[in-house]
DNA sequence: GCTATAGTCAACTAGAAGGTTGACTATAGC
DNA sequence: GCTATAGTCAACCTTCTAGTTGACTATAGC
């Protein structure tokens, strides 16, 4: 699996998504991470470790905690190869909104 | 699974993010769809149907082949999502620049 | 030193993914 | 009408994923 499978199949889960969302406020004690949702401490800890083998949350161990950050490098990538497809979406647009003038 | 989750599990795939490249060169029927790759013609179509099910891909059966087509307007709500975390990969290589410019 | 808290680890389960093969359906073209 | 081609379908296998629980380790704080 290369790094880009890996990056979006991190984020592929809305979990994760959440997770990452809850990063952008701040580092976070993987407790504070793990309480809003509805599954054992395991289970979320499971999917940070998805996210850190993804590169985009780093895992600091500080005392008995562990604060988790975000890293968004690796997303910038998955944003390049998305926009490599820009354009056939604007086209597809462009097509539509023609189409639906000419046929109103 | 949600559609962003689709879209994301869709192109976390070598595989299927080779077929898409593929077919941005335009429409092309299965087999020729099926032909560079390392495994059976039934394999790529269950990756086929995967693109299709995340609303990339449109099938048009005329005669006996299916017709590829690119479809990349969800591939626009992959991309917005990204969009949110740009500022987090900028502020972070800001704060590289500005460590490496302190420590040459 | 005892106890409560943060988190991991190992073992297990259920289901989804990614692939195979063999049999089948439908159409093209002579 | 026969045959070759395009593709699906069903059954199966193996590996990965997402979750569970229970036992364990490490540290904070009195």
């Amino acid at each position: 699996m290369d790094r880009l499978d890996q990056v979006f199949a991190a984020v592929s889960d809305g979990t994760r998504r959440a997770i990452l969302a809850r990063l952008t406020l701040g580092e976070a004690p993987l407790s504070e991470v793990a309480e809003p949702f509805d599954m054992s401490q395991t289970a979320v800890s499971k999917h940070v470790r998805v996210l850190s083998d993804a590169g985009l949350v780093e895992v600091a161990k500080r005392g008995r905690t562990r604060y988790c950050r975000l890293v968004a490098a690796p997303l910038q990538d998955a944003a390049a190869w998305l926009e490599t497809y820009e354009r056939f979406w604007t086209e597809q647009f462009g097509a539509l909104a023609q189409h639906l003038e000419q046929n109103p």
